[in-house]
DNA sequence: GTGGTCTAGACCACC
DNA sequence: GTGGTCTAGACCACG
């Protein structure tokens, strides 16, 4: 597992945490029941506060992404590839809708703006 | 001009203000030199504080989307067309670096993305 | 708005607050848009952590009992008659579901859980 | 003797072992000085802990289904059918009186909770 | 050892 | 003033 935390971003570190873990697992690159780091653990390395792991890791588990065994630990959830795909998806169209109302707000053609994405991708 | 405020949205209300604003500009539904209503009538009809359209007007300013002259009122720059283009490439670029990071970083292909766009626009 | 926490029960204290409001707004006896308590007020009057009063909060939004504006306050949110009932459907078959496994469990019968819930009630 | 332990489930491992093995033996699935499967080996059949079928059996215990012979083992306390009600009455009616509590708060008539337990059961 | 809950502070953006 | 985020501790139940 590899997470790298910019405490200049705008975001929360809570939400970078989970963006990377949860692209992580989408991406299939943590397997299924793979343990994640105690949140102890994470968060000394990360030198941040407990309570922001923890509202990571709640924010995953509320996802259906990892599952928490009280007492043991936490595990990256048993997904199908459909179910990983529907995740996926929900987060996806989730900012899509938000992103593409902001493109027309000033102006962009569709073809503008597949020609953007292109460049940035 | 017409502004629409959404009080439950989780962007703050002066960055609505701004986008709309600098939107319509760029759209070239607001022509160079258009007086924007000022402050304290702005505030009055959108039922918010002062002290949230005087940000949105400076935010504006600072862009370059509008000039103030003291005692008189705010104004739309009067912009080429080229300077528009600019000025919307900077806001659109900005916006769309962090976009596509998010999006790469949760394993979406090009093609799939600009699928996704099509269906969303 | 009428709050009894009890810190010798079992039940965590942000939950005991979120299930007393609740179901004030279930029964209709918080209107729509009644503006709720300030954390910071909360937590004084309580006698409790803010944390744990944002908590229940943030629980309550998540159920879509209240909705937050930055900056202003919770609010109940606005929602029909129907909405309201689903809302309660939606918790109490959760609890039923797992209440009944357990009286199964124990060789209750029908008629008998009947019995004691309307000696009980 | 069948047992069935969910790591996921909330609840905590001897927490079900009490509960079903209690259940079974209400019942009546489970005879007057039957003998209970060792610690040890409860431990190694169910996959947990020595120390949390311990509890569980000491659990039992206390509640009186259960009773230890020191280097013998735990065997199925000589219940009377009386003795068994009581037993059973005790641990439905504390839970019994909380559930209700949740109902009622939920505003939820008498009526209402009775059909949804007939539909649940 | 683990996570679950709670506390008493703090700084920030927004209004 | 408000909520949003974060910190650095603490005690508990569970395993």
């Amino acid at each position: 597992m590899n997470i790298i935390i910019s405490n200049t971003s705008d975001k929360p570190i809570y939400q970078q945490l989970f963006e990377q873990i949860s692209g992580q697992i989408i991406k299939g690159e943590l397997p299924s029941n793979y343990s994640l780091p105690a949140i102890r653990t994470a968060a000394k390395e990360l030198r941040i506060s407990i309570i922001t792991v923890k509202k990571a890791w709640e924010e995953l588990e509320r996802h259906g992404f990892i599952y928490t065994m009280a007492g043991k630990g936490c595990f990256v959830a048993d997904l199908s590839k459909g179910e990983v795909t529907s995740l996926r998806n929900e987060m996806v169209n989730e900012k899509m809708e938000k992103d593409m109302e902001y493109y027309k707000e000033l102006g962009l053609e569709l073809n503008e703006i597949v020609d953007l994405i292109k460049k940035h991708y």
